[in-house]
DNA sequence: TAGATTGTTAATCGATTAACAATC
DNA sequence: TAGATTGTTAATCGATTAACAATC
């Protein structure tokens, strides 16, 4: 229960990817890393992995490396994985039924408790064992409290409205897969998965390739 | 057809996001934009903004700002967007039926043409218009031509043999949704999209703003 | 002890911000 | 011309790399 000095931005990013591969490793058995090793293994430097983990609590040991269950464990401390999460869902499109269906979040304590969708065609549908329920009832579903994070997964057009909607039923945290950048008060937390923007650069990358 | 000096990494990464608000502005009727403006949008210092478009020729006028569909015109060449692109699919299970469905690619010009799955239970469906194909025959579409980019949407353990089979039938061009780093030879360009990634730094910030 | 590998300091690099002269 | 806003240089900041002493 340290205070945490909060971490540069550049390592917050990838906290994430450490949590994956040391979870991975210790799935295999693997019980000691060398920064050297991890280097290699996720393609950063030796260097930057020995900065980063210091920038938390020094879980090394000199001459022998790093334990990948307690590193991994205090990631996951840092990460705030210690609990379980509640999610829910508005707009049940093509995005919003694969979320429901994906199969990741649970590993990581994270549950969808409950989908929204204004459209006659999803409402009241059964996706992957949650009947979707019409956009209004979710302030009254909100003011029971016990959800985290809300996943917006509606078109662009409605995405600042839905934002708002969420905002004003009290919920701080927002991840977002509309392609637009949502404006909120300074208490919320937003982030976005700009799924076409990464294509793009992968464009770019390919055209800069070829001269 | 200037030679292109390889832009800076963070200019590439804001380049969707600009093309983005230009698209949306010039639809909006909006026929010049300052740098001023243009970041109070964005979220980013005006500063920064016009460093950004000097990386690439001058596009404004002093006095006057950026001409939008000029600026909109000048980064959609700049990301390779004057011609049209085909994408095939691997994995067509959740992620990958509700990629298939998604509106926007066609607006850019990117298409899905065909998509592959090992399992039964979708071989032969027809979703959204394309009928999945069996994994089997992908290296005999492949040696068509004509694919520019494979989507990479199969389970984790799997990834690293999908890519290692494009790579195999000619792919230079992954966008991976695997949550797995994929191993690629140098001539291959890889983006992933780490939803989850992005989702733990979400849950890092809640954590951290609570003290 | 000798070998390995961290923790940490210093040097470098790249990206952002600030400032202002150039110019439309 | 006067006002606005860019293009560009210089200053600052943050992140990465290099190097090595500390220590297991």
């Amino acid at each position: 229960m340290q205070i945490k000095k909060s971490l540069p931005e550049a390592v917050v990013r990838r906290l994430p990817g450490y949590h994956r591969y040391l979870c991975d490793l210790c799935r295999l058995g693997t019980r000691r890393i060398s920064s050297q090793e991890l280097a290699k293994l996720m393609g950063l430097t030796a260097s930057q992995i020995r900065q980063d983990f210091n920038s938390f609590g020094g879980v090394g040991q000199q001459g022998y490396g790093y334990n990948t269950d307690e590193l991994r464990d205090r990631i996951a401390e840092l990460l705030g994985l210690g609990r379980s999460f509640s999610l829910i869902l508005v707009g049940a499109g093509n995005i919003g039924q694969a979320l429901i269906k994906y199969a990741h979040f649970a590993e990581l304590g994270l549950h969808i408790v409950a989908a929204f969708d204004t459209s006659p065609r999803v409402v009241e549908q059964n996706i992957g064992g949650i009947v979707v329920k019409p956009i209004e009832e979710l302030t009254a579903h909100l003011a029971h409290g016990g959800v985290d994070i809300a996943i917006v997964a509606v078109p662009a057009p409605v995405a600042q409205d839905t934002a708002n909607l969420l905002i004003d039923a009290g919920i701080t945290a927002l991840w977002n897969f509309a392609p637009v950048d949502l404006q909120v008060p300074p208490h919320v937390h937003v982030v976005n998965v700009h799924m076409l923007d990464s294509l793009l650069v992968l464009l770019f990358r390919m055209n800069a390739a070829e001269k």
